[in-house]
RNA sequence: GGACCCGUGGUGUAGCGGCCCAACAUGCCAGCCUGUCACGCUGGAGAUCGCCGGUUCGAAUCCGGUCGGGUCCGCCA
């Protein structure tokens, strides 16, 4: 596409385009000034071509080429020509030509950058980044970003289009859907004194067009959530929104499996996948073997149950340690790890381990250590003796060399502190291929769970999710209004027909198997506390909605955020967004959020009256 | 809401009580250079050490506060 600026990019000319005249446009990546001849390296999206300007050949032009300087937007016209022998370059693209200049004009000067913008490993402080952020996009490394996580947008949109779905806009001025995070409000001029919410997700919006008919469901959809920041959470974030009618849970995640090879084909052909079909963990299975509800399956390591060993070794349900037989007296458990080759770690790195489990909550750590004999030794031998040492070796089937880390406690914080260390240390052992895309499925998560301090049950993920059928009758006893929350209550086993996709230990997204039936959504909301009216309140569209005819449907949303940082290999999904915040909310470029105008206010019939905390003036 | 880390020429770092009106690299400016590609050579400019206060004979350095950035817990699908 030839326009007045350039004939072909940066990126493109090749040997065979040898003896043609081409214009090219671009920045000055680099300029390397010898006097009577000038290189000038000039830089576009699409590649990195040297434009060489002779005194001799092109006098003008030579002039303007000792004016430029680096980030300047230039265009050079000349001829193509192979480069002299011996000095082609091999790390470009274009190395094997360059273009003979003949005529060179600066279109745009630039201030010498405030960082480098062609040095792509060169360290930079993040704000100044953001506050330059169009100059930070302008690096390779962000540009590689963007570009993959268009081609990942581009693909999502493909397979769902090919697959009879419907591409739906929803909007972002809407009523408050509790989500469980905190709303963004945007104050209503036309009607002072009311707010609109922005969606945490599309949620009701998408189940109200499957009440629409319009059968398969998607949007790339803006998200908002007012809560505190994280490198994984923004306050507005992107999510793949996808809903499904007549469907049942394999459907949903057949489909969902299946688009997530291909768009991962697409936007990182290189990138292989672990396994296909996905493995599947029902969520009580990946608790216990992984410690998580988002398993990391690059490496095994998986935690092993040491009680029934302990109690057999031990004699009269007792393992000879204290902190092991009171825990598995209290109904608790003995779970352990294995540390591949960590045997001979110093007694500062136990330490530091120790200290890492306190923090994920236990109360200590203990290790047994398997030397390169394969004789195990540990600091509570003396209290386990020599057979509770030989069960943990072999229940745990540590080979030597390895190191057994043990943590005695209740359940949930045995597998929750096991889970954090089996991840930390395959870290730092490097135990995981980083080039490996290891999606996995975990799935039947608990309906509800009990929160203790309420003293009432809560939806683990959204209240709009069914209950698996084989666990309906667990849900008898809540039929009635007298309902009164217990912990004991058969209902807390019910498990929801609800499903995380996973990838690389990273929570990919969630969805589930909607309730589609007025009368088994408002038994969902009665069994969290919810009144009728509060119900009314904020479902009421939902529950209208429902009395028309809905179909059963379900559905899933993707972050997109994690999941063009994962294929980028990036830990922040600041990395794979053009425009981010940082961790109080601002944007440095534009210098947002700012005081509004006063006569903003005026007009919202609003008036500051000061944060909460501060003392109002 | 809490804990921790960071803030020194344009950029990245060093210096951590006097040797520092601050060092190194790179960038920038000027001159020279016709085959470089992180071009080279020579010379030069550029920082009241985030900000405010305190301790001290003396503070980039120690202390308190504050602002900004980050990591983690709480929070959050």
């Amino acid at each position: 596409m030839a326009t007045p600026y350039r004939t072909h990019t940066c990126g493109q000319l090749r040997a065979t385009d040898a003896g043609a005249s081409a214009r090219l446009a671009g920045w000055v990546h680099r300029r390397r000034d010898h006097g009577h001849l000038v290189f000038l390296d000039l830089r576009d999206r699409y590649g990195i071509t040297q434009v060489v300007v002779n005194e001799d050949e092109a006098p003008r032009a030579h002039k303007v080429a000792s004016r430029t300087r680096s980030e300047f937007v230039v265009t050079a016209e000349g001829t193509v020509a192979a480069r002299l022998p011996g000095t082609e370059n091999d790390r470009l693209a274009t190395g094997a030509i360059e273009l003979r200049t003949t005529d060179l004009q600066i279109l745009s000067e630039s201030k010498t950058p405030p960082f480098y913008i062609n040095e792509p490993d060169a360290p930079i402080d993040e704000s100044l980044r953001l506050k330059y952020r169009y100059l930070d996009l302008r690096r390779e490394p962000m540009q590689q970003r963007l570009l993959l996580r268009g081609r990942l947008v581009q693909a999502i949109r493909e397979v769902h289009h090919a697959h009879a779905f419907v591409e739906v806009e929803t909007p972002d001025l809407i009523k408050s859907t509790p989500e469980g995070a905190r709303d963004f409000i945007v104050p209503s001029r036309l009607q002072p004194g009311s707010v609109y919410a922005l969606p945490q997700s599309p949620q009701q919006l998408k189940q109200l067009l499957m009440v629409a008919g319009m059968d398969r469901y998607f949007q790339i959809a803006r998200c908002f959530r007012d809560e505190d920041l994280r490198g994984d959470r923004q306050p507005e974030f992107t999510q793949l929104d996808l809903e499904m009618s007549f469907v049942d849970e394999a459907a949903v995640m057949a489909f969902v499996e299946q688009m997530a090879i291909e768009v991962s084909a697409a936007a990182v052909p290189d990138r292989p996948l672990q396994a296909a079909p996905f493995p599947r963990f029902t969520y009580a299975e990946a608790m216990e073997r992984f410690g998580t509800d988002k398993p990391d399956v690059r490496f095994g390591m998986e935690l092993i149950d040491l009680g029934p060993a302990l109690e057999r070794s031990g004699g009269s349900a007792a393992s000879g340690f204290r902190v092991f037989d009171d825990a598995l007296a209290a109904g608790g458990r003995v779970m352990a790890v294995v540390a591949p080759r960590m045997a001979d770690a110093t007694r500062s790195r136990i330490d530091e381990l120790v200290d890492q489990a306190r923090r994920f909550g236990a109360k200590g750590l203990a290790h047994v250590a398997v030397n390169s004999s394969g004789t195990p030794s540990s600091p509570i031998a003396k209290f386990l003796g020599e057979e509770s040492i030989g069960a943990i070796v072999s229940v745990s089937g540590a080979e030597a060399g390895d190191l057994v880390l043990m943590v005695a406690d209740t359940p949930p914080i045995a597998l929750d502190v096991l889970g954090h260390l089996r991840t930390e240390l395959a870290t730092r052992l490097q135990l995981a291929d980083p080039n490996v895309l290891a999606y996995c499925w975990v799935h039947r998560f608990p309906m509800y769970q009990w929160d203790a301090e309420l003293g009432r049950w809560d939806a683990t993920h959204n209240p709009f999710s069914g209950v698996l059928p084989e666990d309906e009758p667990l849900l008898a006893t809540l039929s009635g209004d007298s309902m009164r929350p217990s912990p004991d209550d058969p209902a807390g086993r019910a498990r929801a027909m609800q499903y995380d996709l996973v990838l690389n230990g990273w929570e990919l997204g969630g969805g589930s198997v909607r309730i589609h039936r007025r009368d088994l959504l408002e038994q969902s909301f009665a069994l969290q506390g919810h009144s009728l009216e509060a119900m009314q309140e904020k479902f009421g569209a939902l529950m209208r909605a429902f009395e028309y005819g809905a179909p059963p449907h379900g559905g899933i949303a993707i972050g997109i955020d994690r999941w063009a940082a994962l294929l980028a290999h990036q830990d922040n999904i600041r990395e794979v967004m053009a425009f981010p915040k940082t961790q109080s909310g601002s944007d440095l470029m534009l210098e947002a959020p700012s005081p509004p105008d006063p006569g903003q206010w005026a007009e919202l019939g609003l008036r500051f009256v000061g944060a909460s905390g501060e003392r109002n003036r």
